[in-house]
RNA sequence: GCGCCCGUAGCUCAAUCGGAUAGAGCACCAGCCUUCUAAGCUGGGGGUCAGUGGUUCGAGUCCACUCGGGCGUACCA
């Protein structure tokens, strides 16, 4: 009907020339008594146009040629809102549409191919991932999935430099647990890692090569080791939230492949950097930023920025038409330089989208705990998921909008109890899921023919649900907002409870079960697709 | 100091690029299982949308300032 609507106003824009000045949205009224959909169109004009809105209003409906059996009427209400209503005989079409698309329903062709890459968790092989981790990560797995749905072409990628300082500590730091294991006396700074995992690293080289390492450089077998052990940790720990990437991008290779000199080059080419004090520095108060910074430190090596604007030129190089970055909360300030880079060098900068995300606070026995990588009293997102189960650690880090902080309380969490949104909407699935079970043991089956007698209010409120899907999976997905698919589907499963309470099928008369079957048909399908794109597994049975 | 994010019911959070009477869950109170899964449903209480001013037909939403919290503000990433 939506779609219809946009039509019908397009049709009527050829004679109202005014139409074509406005953008057209139609949405859902909080108010049921508001109509199905609603636009302010009228009123978007009336100041344009210096003409009463409610008397624009009814010119508009005036001139909309519409077909009744889609739309029974159209009113106008408050200041000059036009207000749609559903024919009721539309409600069959609706029905059909979704069960005869079955797993695609939702699904929208409207970014058909174009390309996408996110780029997230993007965590270097220091240490087991968080729980700060495991909210970037599923995020960015549940973007990537809804940018399949309309369309685009996704590679998951995850961006690791494994050089620099903090990879020779941590190299340093199984050194010395070696050493330590094998009786020398040792000093273990505080700054080092400080986390059992480094100890049965070091563990598993002393059975592999006995005391032969003794005098091996930190930089060595010890920092090559602990990064290949690292990143088989972090993989098994993605693997059972069930995030998988196409492409693990080595800094690195921007240095092989020389184009970090390249880039230099460039920026100097350009005159958009300069040397001072040794280093070397971008002019980013030329492009608009607050304050030039270094991007080659005085001993020779470059700053983050450097690789991130080159790795991001790469993005450009491998064709994306869209690259999605998603950080924590804490990268906040390194991305407008890399954007800046960009600009500099002539890329479009609006095809990155920068997604930020709030931080996520564990609370346990009523406090908050704080954590760090370095100190290792951090909780993992490995035991997080011994402790919930993964369905629920999905369903929590994409239930909030991005910019808010997660409040994890892990004493709750581990209740599973009712208080747990992801139980409702597989409880709602599982519950279909029997219904279906039983009424063919009773010889009843889905039944397209009589879909007319779903008049009640729960079904017919169930049905306007299921017709917002494919509108939501579209807004949600352009607007990277994916909490609210787990908040439609939380409606959605209310809806349906309500309808599983009032309207029985089991004993309804035979046409009228058989029609409810197809719905509740219907309604399994939303939510199973609805779950997939959160990758939240759907139930038979509970 | 400056930048980004946030402040909504006792708690955790929603609110369709500015819309009509701000909604859920939990907690609390009162009901509903001889009939398809009670992990459910129905009803009830609970709000100065942090504050002040502004923009306009209309503001939780936009602007300015104030207060409070988080994260940054490196020749770390």
């Amino acid at each position: 009907m939506k779609r219809y609507l946009k039509k019908i106003f397009e049709d009527a824009s050829q004679k109202l020339i005014y139409l074509q000045d406005v953008e057209l949205i139609f949405s859902v009224p909080a108010q049921q008594s508001h109509g199905d959909y609603s636009t302010n169109a009228a009123m978007m004009l009336t100041k344009k146009l210096k003409r009463n809105p409610r008397e624009l209003a009814n010119e508009i409906i005036a001139n909309l040629d519409y077909d009744k059996s889609i739309i029974e009427r159209i009113e106008i209400a408050g200041p000059g809102f036009i207000n749609f209503y559903f024919a009721s005989s539309y409600v069959p079409e609706i029905i059909r549409e979704i069960l005869s698309a079955q797993e695609s329903y939702g699904k929208s062709k409207k970014y058909a191919g174009k390309k996408a890459q996110v780029e997230f968790v993007s965590a270097n092989p220091t240490g087991p991932l968080t729980v700060g981790h495991g909210r970037n990560a599923v995020i960015g797995d549940t973007v990537a999935n809804m940018l399949e749905w309309i369309g685009y072409d996704v590679d998951r990628e995850y961006y690791f430099n494994n050089a620099g300082r903090q990879m020779r500590v941590l190299g340093d730091s199984v050194r010395r647990r070696y050493l330590e294991l094998l009786g020398q006396p040792i000093d273990f700074p505080e700054d080092y890692y400080q986390g059992e995992y480094i100890k049965e690293i070091a563990e598993k080289l002393k059975n592999e090569h006995g005391d032969k390492l003794i005098n091996e450089d930190a930089e060595g077998i010890f920092k090559r080791t602990a990064e290949k052990e690292i990143f088989v940790d972090i993989n098994k720990t993605l693997e059972r939230l069930k995030i998988h990437f196409k492409n693990y991008y080595n800094e690195n290779n921007l240095y092989e492949e020389g184009k970090i000199k390249a880039l230099l080059d460039e920026f100097k080419k350009r005159n958009l950097s300069y040397e001072k004090e040794g280093a070397v520095w971008l002019k980013f108060t030329e492009l608009g930023n607050e304050q030039d910074k270094v991007i080659v430190k005085s001993s020779g090596e470059p700053t983050y920025r450097l690789p991130d604007i080159a790795y991001h030129i790469t993005k450009f190089e491998r064709g994306y038409d869209l690259a999605v970055d998603l950080f924590g909360s804490d990268h906040n300030a390194t991305y407008p330089d890399v954007l800046a880079g960009l600009k500099a060098l002539n890329y479009d900068a609006s095809k990155i989208k920068v997604l930020i995300h709030q931080f996520v606070t564990i609370m346990q026995k009523g406090e908050i705990v704080k954590m760090s990588t370095r100190k290792a009293n951090y909780i993992t997102l490995d035991e997080l998921i011994d402790e919930v189960g993964s369905d629920v650690v999905r369903y929590f880090f994409i239930m909030r909008s991005i910019g808010s902080h997660l409040n994890f309380d892990l004493d709750l969490a581990k209740k599973q109890s009712d208080e747990n949104p992801v139980f409702y909407l597989q409880y709602a699935h599982a519950r279909i899921s029997s219904i279906l079970r039983m009424t063919k043991d009773e010889g009843l089956t889905a039944n397209l023919e009589n879909l007319e007698l779903l008049t009640t209010s729960e079904e017919q409120n169930l049905v306007k649900k299921l017709y917002e899907f494919p509108d939501e999976v579209l807004f949600c997905s352009e607007n990277f907002e994916p909490h609210r698919i787990s908040t439609y589907l939380e409606e959605l499963a209310a809806l349906f409870h309500k309808f599983y309470t009032f309207c029985r099928i089991i004993g309804s008369e035979q046409k009228l079960a058989e029609a409810r079957i197809a719905l509740a048909l219907a309604v399994r399908t939303v939510l199973k697709n609805g779950l997939t794109i959160l990758d939240v597994s759907a139930p038979e049975k509970m």
